[in-house]
DNA sequence: CCTATAATCTTATCAGTGATAAGATTATAG
DNA sequence: CTATAATCTTATCACTGATAAGATTATAGG
């Protein structure tokens, strides 16, 4: 009745419990120890997996950022009308964050991230791309693509983070509410 | 020759050399254990002064916030022409965290703003509100109004997250790209 | 099937951390 | 001048990330 001495799938695990404790407690309180035993296993274990704390921390991103963009996507495709796929997929980046407020400090202010090859902003750049050319059929310089680009990201991206302090936007009609912010201002 | 026993002015010095710190390195390697070395003083020694290193962070906290409000009310006071004030506070904002990026972080992770009170933001409000009142003339619903702030705001603050990254902003031109971007979205 | 090697895990152990208690020193108010 | 409060030091605690040395098991090559 003895327990396994190799775990067999301690790895996945550690990100999984990871993944939920962050959701729960924020990454500030998660230790590799606490990690380890409530995955049944010593608290040098998790080093034979990842190279330092750093590293899983890494890893678990990388897992939240998979679930961001299966966000973003869905709210690109579940969008019938083209002239609002900018809103659409605004509000969906906001309300990624609005449900699970603790991913966005745990995404964003550990200063690792690669813009040029950050997904969610890839499919950010895309969509605004081609809603431009081939939706409102407008051409202009790529500078100026450029900064409406960074404007319409920068103000989500900024919103995002607003609601994930308390007190910010009213509760009660937080899409309506996040709607008129995005709406209210014309690219 | 024996140094004092008091240090005399203890407080005011850890909070000076925590902002040095915080500057150069950031929070996370900051230890209270640390600054009292380096301000020649045992261990313990600010615990007499700080309850523990949250509210001694938020003090430095504050005094970060009141550089930042200095910086946002230059902007204001040094702008003439009132048509270009929402741009140059915005401007002032971004460029705030962009000259001081570990400021960001440290000012917005840790999860202890109190919107309506937090004088940033009530500068903020009160400029775009007498914007539009007093500059524009223009008449909206207290809803509309609401929500136009809260989309400028999202739009410079989320702005002021991304200069902080390295590769999003044209450093070459950085006056100029924030210009464009703050610009190509009209209220 | 057997064995060498690699992967995985445990048991120590380290230095560094935030924090507290008990006591020393000094400032200050009455 | 003295009692009290403020400030500081010296232990000491539990906890953390990390590493070294060795135990156990999987696995690949003969």
């Amino acid at each position: 009745m003895k327990d396994k001495y190799h775990h067999g799938n301690l790895k996945q695990e550690l990100i999984e419990k990871g993944l939920e404790y962050i959701d729960k407690y924020g990454e500030e309180s998660l230790s590799m120890r606490k990690l380890a035993d409530s995955a049944g296993v010593s608290s040098a274990a998790p080093y034979a997996h990842f190279k330092n704390k750093e590293e899983y921390l890494d890893t678990v991103s990388e897992y939240i950022t998979e679930k961001f963009c299966e966000a973003l996507q869905s709210a690109i495709d579940s969008c019938n009308d083209p002239t609002r796929i900018l809103l659409e997929l605004g509000k969906g980046y906001v309300f990624f964050f609005y449900e699970n407020p603790l991913y966005y400090k745990f995404l964003f202010t550990r200063g690792n991230i690669e813009v040029k090859e950050y997904r969610p902003f890839q499919l950010f750049e895309r969509t605004v791309e081609d809603f431009f050319k081939n939706t409102l059929k407008r051409e202009m310089p790529a500078e100026i693509l450029h900064a409406k680009m960074y404007a319409l990201w920068s103000m989500v991206h900024g919103l995002a983070q607003l609601v994930t302090i308390p007190g910010v936007i009213d509760l009660n009609d937080i899409d309506g509410e996040v709607e008129r912010i995005l709406s209210s201002v014309t690219v």
